[in-house]
DNA sequence: AAGGCGGGGAC
DNA sequence: GTCCCAGCCTT
């Protein structure tokens, strides 16, 4: 027992009762359903972001068995710009592993639900705790953060050493009652004062006994990732229209994109061309602004080009691809470059 | 054990 | 510009 005479988790689960954060919409009519769609959207992706497009799908997806019917299309139309597509694909298919193999109703053991397409250990256990009241220890990045300083455990979490330990370190603390409580107080720490920069180690209810703060360096946890330098790669997307409407082409299911709807999309202009050579088409070529689109581990930099074409070709290629209404919006995934390109080739704006 | 996989918010 | 966010999956 800590010197306080309290231990970790009652002070955790004090402070949030004063101060913690009960009005996310997730956290009205809890249900495992509500909950685990909001913990796939909160993977690598903020909360303010995340609270729009939750309440969009939950309002066209309001039940699992409206999830598993839809359209992948539409699903990922829901995703756009969200970003890391495969949370969409993924939970597009464990809808449809849940009607199948568990009648409609989400499975309620942790085994079951991390067998989940796209559902790990701590999204398993936060859906499981924070809908239900299971005890499980979660491991997000704000638990991280917070359990990573107050214990001064060193290192990147990104390497599997470090992470044991910090999961050593959640079972270890994670206490057998109030399991709600603990686990979302534990990620509102991390989120509103524990937070990357400037934590405020003034409202933290375990700074007493937090090492990082007593070594004056709490920004030095969690280890950061090492640096490396991005490649740069480069594409010509090509813009094809014809009466009013664009061709998309989808992308395979795997890879950067997958599953959404794209121009077709070559390395040089030298094969740009060729392929147009190949598809018979001979139309003006316009360069457009071209830009640079950043990933997490590479920038391309994207050469647009637009192409009136004074007839419409039949097939194009072996691409899977369709013809789309400019003026009309389009109920398919897109990536955000193909999103902010198709809003330009609208307003006619070039370069 | 390490790398692929987005986009945007915060600084 | 940099860093990282309620991570998971594949190799």
């Amino acid at each position: 027992m800590e010197a306080s005479g309290r231990s970790f988790s009652d002070r955790v689960i004090q402070w949030y009762r004063l101060a913690g954060r009960k009005t996310l919409p997730w956290q009205q009519d809890k249900s495992p359903y509500r909950v685990w769609i909001s913990e796939i959207m909160l993977q690598q992706t903020q909360v303010a972001t995340v609270i729009p497009y939750y309440l969009k799908f939950m309002q066209r997806f309001p039940t699992v068995r409206e999830l598993a019917e839809a359209p992948t299309d539409d699903v990922l139309h829901h995703w756009t710009g969200l970003g890391y597509y495969a949370r969409a694909r993924n939970l597009h298919r464990a809808a449809q592993v849940i009607m199948d193999r568990h009648g409609g109703e989400f499975p309620r053991t942790l085994e079951q639900v991390m067998a989940l397409p796209g559902i790990g250990r701590s999204t398993a256990g936060a859906v499981l705790s924070l809908s239900l009241g299971q005890h499980h220890p979660i491991l997000d990045g704000n638990v991280k953060r917070v359990l990573a300083r107050h214990r001064a455990i060193d290192g990147w979490p990104g390497q599997k050493a470090v992470e044991n330990r910090l999961w050593q370190a959640t079972e270890t603390v994670t206490p057998a009652q109030e399991i709600q409580a603990y686990n979302q107080a534990m990620m509102d720490i991390g989120a509103m004062i524990c937070t990357r920069t400037k934590p405020s180690c003034g409202e933290c209810p375990v700074a007493q006994d937090c090492r990082a703060h007593a070594q004056g360096n709490p920004g030095d946890y969690p280890g950061k990732k090492p640096r490396r330098e991005k490649p740069v790669r480069a594409c010509v997307q090509l813009m094809l229209v014809h009466d009013g409407q664009v061709l998309l082409h989808r992308r395979p299911p795997s890879g950067i994109w997958g599953g959404l709807w794209c121009f077709p999309q070559f390395d040089t202009k030298n094969e740009a061309e060729l392929w147009l050579a190949s598809q018979g088409i001979d139309a003006d070529w316009q360069d457009f602004q071209p830009f640079r689109h950043t990933f997490s581990h590479y920038h391309l930099d994207i050469q647009p080009v637009r192409l009136e074409l004074g007839r419409q070709p039949g097939q194009v290629g072996e691409l899977e691809h369709h013809w789309f209404a400019l003026d009309t919006p389009l109920k398919v995934g897109l990536a955000a470059p193909t999103e902010g390109l198709l809003r330009t080739l609208e307003t006619g704006g070039r370069d």
